[in-house]
RNA sequence: GGGCGAUUAGCUCAGUUGGCUAGAGCGUCGCAUUUACACUGCGAAGGUCGUAGGUUCGAGCCCUACAUCGCCCACCA
């Protein structure tokens, strides 16, 4: 039991009542009284990545969320909220192999393949151990006995049959495609792991040989080696005569033929109106040459130098290098026209910080265009049986306003980023992370292959296979891994008992209720969501989704190593105590409004936390004697204040329901406070010394009802205290408060 | 280039459908004192709610333009 003499000492009672609750089980939804007759409500936690420790967001994140289910398990809901870690394929694989390089001077190809991995399974286990220590910390109800994690052997098998259910459905491909590389990581990236930074660059206007009709421009002379064509536009008069020719072209030591080609999506204002056609080192020229049956020369390779292809006099060079050389050369002989500095963008591997390289490559890519019959639809305007996209499914899911995002104006955001999705490319070059399920065989051909495979020599299979089944030759796995959001797309139902479509856990909580990630993951982890949830259930994988935002430091710059101005929870939460960290996280923060942080705001509501306990500590030595089993009749006056502390707790629920927290924390903070501290205890205090029986019992019951009304409903954003206190209350039952029935219907 | 957000007290930010005499925390200044609580109480100063127009009985909130800061998307070569 906690010391009431003393200022409120969170330290003292926080892990105690962390115990209490756990050993109740009732963070385990079948264990709540009256389970069954409960309406289900569930939320999946975003799984934070297993890199290590957790920070603020973290902390704001699931500050949010255990308000949340708080709330719905008192107010009789079913409450499951389910706890995981995410692999983090490529953050995990990058953070360990740095580690690896600065302290053994090595990177993983130096120490191979399974000695890597191990070493990165090392690592997550630590890490994971802290995270949940971490998570335990901030109050989170988690029901730990449904705990997941992205690579265990559920998750695996989930992801397998994810896999090949689309692959049989053709909606995963193999595809040599000229793809975002990263140089530095050594793998492929999908477009969403690309980020752009403005640089200062050169703009070169140049023609390929003296007698070429058609000046061209590029910011990137080193590609140029690689042309196989020069695009105008169809209505262009100045090039309208050579559409069509083709020119073979002495260039920088190598041969070029160049096709000149119209394209209507070449800008004739810009430039000379001209573009020279790189179908191996530009996503935008492979989509142009497609179109146009250009053959591609690979003249880049995978360690960001020139190849043979590009000739004898930049091969084997950087491409920085042989942009010198190739501009020295064009100058040499005349043929640059212009050199203008610009600002361009340069596009950069987001984990890694290497600079994309466009490569041609054969990798996996989830089809988002391609049509199929979707099968036991419960999502809405597109029935069962029809014919649709994975696309339309992103797009309908939430256009039909079955899923709400918050804030609104994120769907915008939403719809232009489907509007404009390229095929998803979820092959990489990792070592740690789901290995594609794919076994190719080793030497002759199997003369059981499915007709449907694109590829010869490919089986797809949720088992690991050794031998192929049909021919029984030698097979091997695929050895590249998968995109970690594949995995993490799956994970409201790959936690609830997926791919069995009979589990109890699926049921009873899928689609979840909740979800609530930052908006920086709405392309990465949201909207893969919906399509796995889509394509694989036939429903959408949540109701609402409440995205939030970034906190800032105290000064608005973004937490950062190299500005060193982290701040870790934990120390926060020695100081000043959970639920105050809590409440600061919640109050005035909007949906997806970013934050600074101040530590000035938790201390603010460790000032309330000890204003609760004087409060109670007050309403408790002058209620002595009062029995709250007793049916006491209160005075008007009396009778106004309860009726009107009712009144607050209804438009708390409302704000409650609605998901607006940082409504209802700062109200009911201002009510206790300025309200029940300020003005109720005080004009209760005469009463209380009342020599008239009746008054000073009404008074005492007044007192009592209304900080019992508020203990319960405050528990959800301070649930630490508010339990504290609540042990020390005279009560009609024994039970805990984070299973009390919330005092609105 | 396209889209979005922010701009409210010295600082950090709320302000839910237009009703506001514009709020909170911190900071500042006065007063109180063996008080449930100094992690306190009472009170005060401090705002032409970015700028300019408009709609309305009424605008911090709605509309239009502009300015400043920030974010997202996009390989005008």
């Amino acid at each position: 039991m906690a010391d009431f003499s003393k200022p409120y000492n969170p330290k003292e009672t926080e892990e105690r009542i962390y115990d209490l609750w756990q050993k109740s089980g009732f963070f385990t939804p079948e264990n709540l009284p009256n389970a069954d007759t409960r309406e289900p409500f569930s939320i999946a936690m975003p799984p934070p990545n297993a890199t290590g420790t957790l920070h603020l967001g973290h902390a704001l994140e699931y500050s949010l969320q255990d308000a949340i289910i708080r709330f719905q398990r008192m107010r009789g809901k079913r409450a499951l909220w389910l706890p995981g870690t995410d692999h983090a394929a490529i953050a995990t694989n990058t953070k360990v192999e740095k580690m690896l390089i600065k302290k053994e001077g090595k990177n993983r190809h130096d120490i191979g393949r399974e000695a890597f991995v191990t070493i990165v399974e090392d690592f997550v286990a630590k890490s994971r151990g802290a995270m949940q220590r971490q998570i335990r910390q901030i109050g989170a109800s988690v029901d730990w006995t449904r705990e997941a994690f992205t690579m265990d052997d559920q998750r695996l098998l989930a992801v397998r049959t994810a896999f090949k259910r689309m692959f049989d459905a053709g909606l995963i491909y193999k595809g040599f495609r000229v793809i975002n590389w990263d140089p530095k990581g050594q793998t492929a990236v999908s477009d969403d792991e690309v980020e752009h930074k403005e640089e200062k660059g050169t703009l070169y206007t140049f023609r390929y040989a003296p007698d070429f009709p058609i000046p061209v421009a590029t910011t990137r002379p080193e590609t140029k080696v690689g042309d196989t064509a020069v695009a105008v536009h169809p209505n262009d008069t100045r090039y309208r005569q050579y559409i069509d020719k083709e020119f073979t072209i002495e260039f920088a030591g190598t041969k070029l033929q160049i096709k000149i080609i119209a394209d209507e999506s070449i800008d004739p204002e810009f430039g000379t109106g001209a573009v020279g056609i790189t179908p191996a080192h530009s996503l935008i020229d492979a989509d142009i040459a497609q179109r146009h049956d250009l053959p591609m020369v690979q003249i880049i390779n995978e360690y960001g130098r020139m190849t043979e292809s590009a000739g004898p006099l930049v091969a084997g060079k950087k491409t920085k290098e042989a942009r010198e050389i190739i501009a020295a050369w064009l100058k040499e002989r005349n043929l640059l026209e212009k050199e203008e500095t610009i600002d361009l963008n340069i596009s950069i591997a987001e984990r890694s910080g290497g600079v994309i390289e466009p490569l041609p490559k054969l990798q996996w890519f989830v089809n988002v265009n391609a049509k199929f019959k979707i099968q036991n639809s419960k999502l809405l305007h597109i029935p069962s049986g029809e014919e649709t996209t994975l696309k339309d499914i992103m797009r309908q899911a939430v256009a039909s306003g079955q899923i709400n995002i918050m804030p609104d104006r994120f769907e915008k955001i939403y719809f232009h980023w489907i509007d404009n999705l390229r095929d998803w490319n979820i092959s990489r070059q990792l070592w740690y992370g789901h290995r594609i399920p794919v076994w190719r065989h080793k030497s002759a051909k199997c003369k059981a292959q499915s007709a449907k495979l694109e590829n010869n020599n490919l089986i797809v299979s949720i088992e690991p296979l050794t031998h192929c089944p049909q021919c029984n030759d030698i097979v091997e796995q695929d050895p590249d891994t998968l995109d970690t959001w594949f995995s993490s797309a799956l994970w409201t139902f790959s936690t609830l008992g997926w791919p069995d479509e009979n589990a109890k856990d699926l049921k009873l909580y899928h689609p979840t209720s909740f979800m609530n990630p930052g908006y920086e993951i709405l392309f990465f982890w949201v909207a893969r969501m919906v399509l796995m949830s889509g394509f694989l259930l036939g429903e959408i994988p949540f109701k609402t989704v409440y995205l939030h935002g970034i906190l800032r430091d105290d000064q608005g710059r973004k937490f950062s190593k190299s500005l060193d101005n982290g701040i870790d929870p934990v120390d926060v939460i020695e100081q000043y105590g959970t639920d105050a960290l809590r409440m600061a996280l919640v109050v005035g923060i909007g949906p997806g409004n970013d934050a600074n942080f101040d530590l000035n705001k938790v201390k603010a509501y460790k000032h309330f936390a000890n204003k609760i306990w004087n409060a109670a500590r007050f309403v408790l030595t002058h209620i002595e004697g009062f029995d709250p089993k007793q049916d006491v009749s209160l005075t008007e006056h009396d009778a106004c204040v309860v009726e009107q502390a009712h009144t607050l707790a209804a438009e708390v629920t409302q704000d409650m329901e609605n998901y607006h927290l940082y409504l209802a924390a700062e109200k009911l903070y201002h009510y206790f406070w300025h309200t029940f501290a300020d003005i109720i205890i005080e004009e209760a205090k005469p009463r209380l010394q009342s020599k008239n029986a009746e008054e000073r019992i009404s008074a005492q019951k007044m007192l009592y009802e209304t900080l019992v009304l508020q203990l319960k409903l405050l528990h959800p954003f301070m649930p630490f205290i508010t339990e504290t206190v609540w042990e020390q209350i005279p009560k009609k039952h024994e039970d805990l408060l984070i299973i009390q029935k919330w005092p609105v219907a």
